[in-house]
DNA sequence: ACCCGACAGTACCGATCGGTACTGTGACAG
DNA sequence: CTGTCACAGTACCGATCGGTACTGTCGGGT
């Protein structure tokens, strides 16, 4: 398998990759072409049939990278929070990601819309959802709620609402809308007993919040963060 | 303009774009060819090209089709309500339509992603959302809601959200989901004083509910009600 | 020096795309 | 009977689609 030193094995592949992800987020799968790709990515199309079999390979691996980029980011920028915070940071990420410019909706969705009857894209799109279920599970540990799971599907309808509404709307406000819902649901939740009353309280101040107090990381690019 | 008597002046018209709708619904407006859409509504291209000049103004057709009709029904079918339900009726249904077997999300959103560059169906779209908004503030109104404008727009999040995640996940959990959460927000934007008590009880009592009670109309066509 | 794999470039394939043009036909009006 | 109209059917257009095949070239390993 080893095959000595390559001087850049996939460098091609991710070229061709990175490209592929561009222009099927700026027009869509069916709107850009296989020889488009090739040319932007200063390849050939026989480079491109070696790495992608399929032009479906292609769109595959784009939106399970970009799951991944996703998550990852996520993961990572929202970890540090306590309390409340921790989940509402999730919201300020999301808000600050819908708010870049040529942002135009999440890259899973518009690829299951655009590649409708793929089941290994519907796959990767579930995988998708799950993992924003755990993330927000894992948030909401701790908070004193009653039941987590069940707020964390309420949640990420917000989520999927806000990017899509973000989208159409042509304006972030739904962003905060999300956030003020979010947080607004964050205190009914929250048990009635215990330390609830400190997260209620403090969820029902941060309601009235405006916006994202500090900007943790360079936001995505249109496509998910880099 | 009156050109005596038409046996069926515009029927050819609404057999084209009724058979268009179905087809891009289906399969989306980059999968499916004019010659199919002919071929399929039993019309030469001549007819379909004498009343849709172009593809688009197909996809702009159906599209606002849609959405007159997504309306009338959502208005129709939640006027008689009264009390919270008067909100709540709006995710009962949409819930309803949501099940609707061959359901794989909103055909609007869907057309928005099909035709990205297209302003005239970005316009469409954000009609429709406006729409929503409309009929949500109506059905908030004497419900002692402190701000009723964000809170129909909370609503829309979750009205939109719900409508992607039953399409991803492909079961209608978050119908129901989005029907919680619509019955918590309501609850804790009930206003502290007056009839809000009674409200707020009333929803939060409606919030641990499961199903729509009743079945008030047809659930609506893949499409869109008929 | 030799070879070999990775690569860009290009020509090409059949199929299908959106859109146009031209038939033939059947119904109705005069 | 003879217009005229809407219509279905079909042939056709240039362009582009996804995918294949074949060049020539460059660089590094032996």
């Amino acid at each position: 398998m080893a095959k000595g030193v390559l001087p850049n094995p996939s460098a091609t592949r991710a070229r061709i990759l990175d490209t592929a992800t561009s222009l099927f987020y700026e027009r869509g799968v069916h709107a850009v072409g296989v020889n488009e790709i090739a040319a932007t990515a200063g390849a050939s199309k026989l480079s491109l049939y070696r790495y992608f079999p399929a032009k479906t390979d292609l769109v595959r691996a784009m939106l399970s990278e970009h799951s991944d980029r996703i998550h990852a980011w996520l993961d990572r920028n929202t970890a540090s929070a306590t309390g409340p915070d921790r989940v509402l940071a999730v919201f300020d990420l999301l808000t600050q990601w819908f708010a870049q410019p040529g942002y135009h909706g999440c890259a899973i969705v518009n690829g299951v819309t655009d590649t409708r009857a793929d089941p290994e894209v519907a796959a990767i799109a579930r995988a998708h959802l799950h993992r924003y279920h755990t993330l927000l599970e894992d948030r909401l540990s701790g908070l004193g709620i009653e039941d987590p799971r069940a707020l964390s599907r309420q949640l990420l309808l917000l989520i999927e609402g806000a990017s899509v509404v973000v989208t159409i709307e042509g304006t972030t406000d739904a962003g905060a809308d999300a956030r003020a819902a979010a947080a607004a649901l964050l205190a009914s939740s929250a048990k009635a007993a215990g330390t609830c009353e400190i997260v209620r309280e403090s969820a029902r101040h941060e309601a009235t919040r405006q916006v994202a107090p500090h900007l943790p990381t360079q936001p995505p690019s249109p496509a998910g963060p880099r």
